[in-house]
DNA sequence: ATTTATTATTTGATATATCAAATATATAAA
DNA sequence: TTTATATATTTGATATATCAAATAATAAAT
């Protein structure tokens, strides 16, 4: 018999990642009632790059594109960010962080920091990089795999 | 101004346990069209440790226990498992694989198992076991500082 | 210049997740 | 023994995710 799922290296990833948004989620909200994890993060990368399309969004994120539409969707009904079709291109959307927005990642941004700060606590850079190594490794190996196993 | 989202080791873990899952989920439903990466992890377990409650379960794999209510339900209507209240203590249930869901775990327990091969693959047990280590620390970090901030 | 193909986004249907409140049973306390 | 408290599960409301198909605009091919 195979070793059981709780044994592994996977789920040792998927607590690890789903206790710091646990964790995370909670202490934002605490800041900014009614937003999520995913909200907050979005809201920076928008800020810090203004030209990724909504499918860049999604991708960097690994998310659905139909999901994305709809968390933009959201992020506009909080009046977070507005949205404006490209001149240049129809299709594409600009999005764009408001006054609100802005008001917002004032305030989430301290606590994000702290979050990792607190989250990476005890633990070497050199320890944190190589972690890091290790799973790029196995995102490799899954695009890999893929294409192999698809041929 | 702080890191990207992108650039940090919690945005890693997320993109390694989401390309392993889309791999892994992707294989399974090949064996067995309908069935996801849970339903079959949670099968697993039952089979190995029937004494389980749902809460137990959901504590297992992090999911509220409305989920797990929902999820068993699912997998009752597909005939992986059965459901009986436990008559020592009327309040939980004894859940029980079905011929149908062992049927299930004989087709999909190699492919479960080629899959971890697969994505680990090139990495040794060392850097494995130290990823892990470093992970259970994050893991413990959060769950102390849930406790210091709440106080 | 039209047709065809590709790209970006949206919509609908459905599944899953999450929170709070409700139910049912068991245990502890008065 | 009744009342109160704790435990296990369920339900309803709502949010989010995912797949397939639809729409809309651009780019490529004929």
């Amino acid at each position: 018999m195979i070793g059981l799922p709780t044994d592994t290296i996977f789920y040792k990833i998927e607590k690890a990642i789903k206790s710091y948004r646990k964790f995370a989620q909670k202490q934002i909200q605490n800041a900014v009632p009614g937003i999520t994890l995913d909200q907050a993060l979005v809201l920076m990368i928008i800020k810090n790059k203004p030209d990724l399309t909504q499918m860049d969004i999604g991708q960097l994120f690994f998310k659905d594109y139909a999901s994305i539409t709809r968390m933009i969707d959201s992020m506009i009904k909080k009046d977070y960010i507005t949205k404006t079709t490209d001149q240049n291109d129809r299709r594409r959307s600009n999005i764009c962080v408001t006054d609100m927005g802005n008001e917002v990642l004032k305030m989430v941004l301290p606590i994000i920091e702290r979050n990792r700060a607190l989250i990476l606590e005890g633990l070497s850079d050199r320890e944190i990089e190589d972690a890091g190594a290790t799973l790029t490794k196995m995102v490799t190996n899954c695009e890999e795999k893929v294409v192999e196993l698809a041929s």
